[in-house]
DNA sequence: GCCCGTTTGTTGTTCTAACGAACAAACGGG
DNA sequence: CCCGTTTGTTCGTTAGAACAACAAACGGGC
């Protein structure tokens, strides 16, 4: 809702509205985005009209007609209208090229010698610089979307932490704009992911939503709330991964005990099954189809300190779904145990428990959703700079 | 900010955003909304007129200047705009008058012999018969808000479990409008208590928020995240009692095993330090002058548990603020274990925690909300019916 | 005591955004 | 080939907000 304002951003509101539409559910025809939107269909043509006139969006005419009636010219947004995407890990930083509705345009993954900050930070810059080296410029580029492993503060992109890389109080969007020119925001990768997963994935179109994320480097997740995606006030909100499965227990990087990431980590069942972390994609059907009654044993264990976390979710944000991913995924997949077989009544019976669905390209997704959401939060705006 | 919408939508939230504005607040002279809406003062002259005709504001004249400059009159919401509130509880029910602004103007507890549904409301009904028997009636009703202890769908107002009342599938709204002919809206009353908090007590102005409250029903809560109130999907959000803090602990009503609510039992504690549940408002400072052993090493555990929850909340939510209600703040208070001394560092360093600073009037405060939320959403809409 | 600057509210005009009605364009079907 | 249908465009209308000019009421300084 409108929090008091004047015509113009009403305008503005109506632009955004309308680019959200075509960057979240594809192409539309005009008579489309004026039924959806709701409004008359000679203000959506003036909203196309600025909308081609920026550039974001383009109108193509029709291949094959539908039934009887004028025919319609489709648009949609300008694939070339592209975000940078940056996630720095411990072997490598992944680069991407993503476009506006979602595309993943190009991909690389440079092998880093070390995680070294100044390092990381020009091998991706020189990769950037590559993908964008077409003459003529093809790509009308944004800014960067940086996906951490570990606490971003929002605000100003400063990496707090981040264990793995070994990573403490890091200007990185600063160090990226200087590098590159480009305007860039950072952000937590699990969030990220839960993101992309939110607007393509396994919870398209839920309002409520807990994610919960297992990988290499432990635990993460994220929710989404009403609709709105949980930051917290910083912006470290959603460490799934640190919730207390078992008081006292084994102790956490964290410097707590019993956390989830602790209890329930990748490498100990990947073990189990005699896979490398290379493999960890088919960590699930191993997983499944083992006899061995200690790894039967083990799924049985890690699955109810699981559950306790899963429970907690469900009774905390009586979600419509919980999605889960990475070895989380393949933990439930494995497991005759119900995680839901507690907890409050009435949260339970309307929750379903689902995998991700998204691939690797999962957070290339969710950080270019990051310069996105500056786009559609003022199209106008982002452009003029 | 606006999804998409007509110039109309845009004067009702400008309507909204005022009134809204002086609800929380208080009184504003007209210069002072221009100043903080961010609009000209012609535009504020529209709205504050509007808002007059419609009975909801009313401008009186100044009674001390402040300094140079033309006297401004102050606009302050009328507080005979009311909303009923009623609060069953075991023993009795609750009724309130609260006015626009926040003001409580009447209360009554009523004992019911039981808490069978059609008893509570028809001795509801009566009490606000009464309430409003002035003749020419003074207020103007705007409707009920409901708050029950136990799971409330707020869509349509069912209760569809309340334990201690031994409520399950109670169409609680409906009984309501049709016992008084009131528009009413329902909601756990724990999630109402932290709704007053965040508007005029410990949370006021927070935008991220977590809430703990316990007292002789158990242990609920709830949540404000980025300035928005945490529901879930169908509003069983909050459930922070059944937090598992001991996995395999004592069994919990809700057929779990280790939950907040049932290890941190407000009973326990009354009992140890020789108190009724009628003195619950005394234990904080009886536990924290008692030199027993046998409270201190209770105190210690509970509050270890307890710390397990709040540390949960903080991973996930980080929060600005964790505000601990009924007798998990009389704990907090007694005990001198840090309760996030764990946790995600990031996250610890910026949390406060707090005692709620709201009385007896926080459910009727909040229950109210339920039907200015109603009002500020649409000023001119509700009125209309 | 009077003038002046300051702050605030009001009035009339202008600007912008959205709407509605009429018209035009392009299709399928009889 | 005409007609109904659907879609896009044009233009006049309506509504909300901004802007500018003016009026009202105060304190302070001389």
């Amino acid at each position: 809702m409108v929090r008091g304002g004047t015509t113009e951003q009403l305008r503005r509101a109506n632009l955004s509205r309308v680019l959200e539409l075509l960057h979240e559910d594809g192409p539309h025809s005009r008579a489309d985005l004026t039924r959806l939107v709701g409004s008359s269909r000679s203000t959506m043509a003036g909203v196309v009209t600025e909308l081609e006139e920026l550039g974001l969006v383009a109108e193509s005419m029709p291949e094959l007609t539908g039934g009887a009636g004028r025919p319609s010219g489709v648009v949609s947004v300008n694939p070339d209208v592209v975000a940078v995407t940056v996630n720095p890990e411990v072997d490598a930083v992944h680069v991407g090229l993503v476009g506006l509705g979602g595309r993943v345009i190009k991909h690389a993954r440079i092998e880093v010698p070390d995680t070294d900050v100044t390092t990381v930070v020009s091998l991706a810059a020189a990769t950037i610089r590559g993908m964008l080296s077409d003459d003529p410029p093809r790509y009308r580029v944004l800014g960067v979307g940086l996906a951490v492993p570990g606490q971003v503060r929002i605000s100003d992109g400063v990496v707090r932490q981040a264990t793995h890389l070994g990573w403490s109080e890091v200007p990185l969007t600063d160090l990226i704009t200087h590098a590159t020119g480009l305007p860039a925001w950072a952000a937590n990768a699990a969030t990220l992911a839960m993101r992309a997963e939110s607007r393509l994935g396994a919870g398209k179109g839920v309002a409520d939503l807990v994610y919960l994320i297992g990988g290499a480097s432990g635990v993460g997740g994220g929710a989404v709330v009403g609709g709105h995606l949980l930051t917290g006030s910083a912006g470290y909100a959603g460490e799934f991964g640190h919730t207390v499965v078992t008081p006292g227990g084994t102790p956490c990087h964290c410097g707590g005990r019993g956390c989830l990431e602790a209890e329930v980590d990748q490498a100990t069942l990947l073990a189990a099954v005699g896979l490398g972390s290379a493999d960890a994609g088919r960590l699930g059907e191993r997983l499944k189809a083992s006899g061995d009654p200690e790894v039967v044993a083990l799924v049985a264990d890690r699955s109810a300190r699981l559950a306790v976390a899963v429970r907690n979710a469900l009774n905390v944000f009586n979600p419509q779904a919980i999605v889960l991913s990475g070895h989380l995924a393949a933990l439930h997949e494995a497991s005759e145990l119900d995680l839901i077989a507690e907890g409050v009544a009435s949260s339970r019976e309307a929750v379903e428990i689902r995998s991700a669905a998204l691939g690797d390209e999962q957070l290339m997704i969710g950080a270019a959703e990051l310069v996105w959401s500056e786009l559609l939060a003022d199209p106008a705006g982002l452009l003029a700079r």
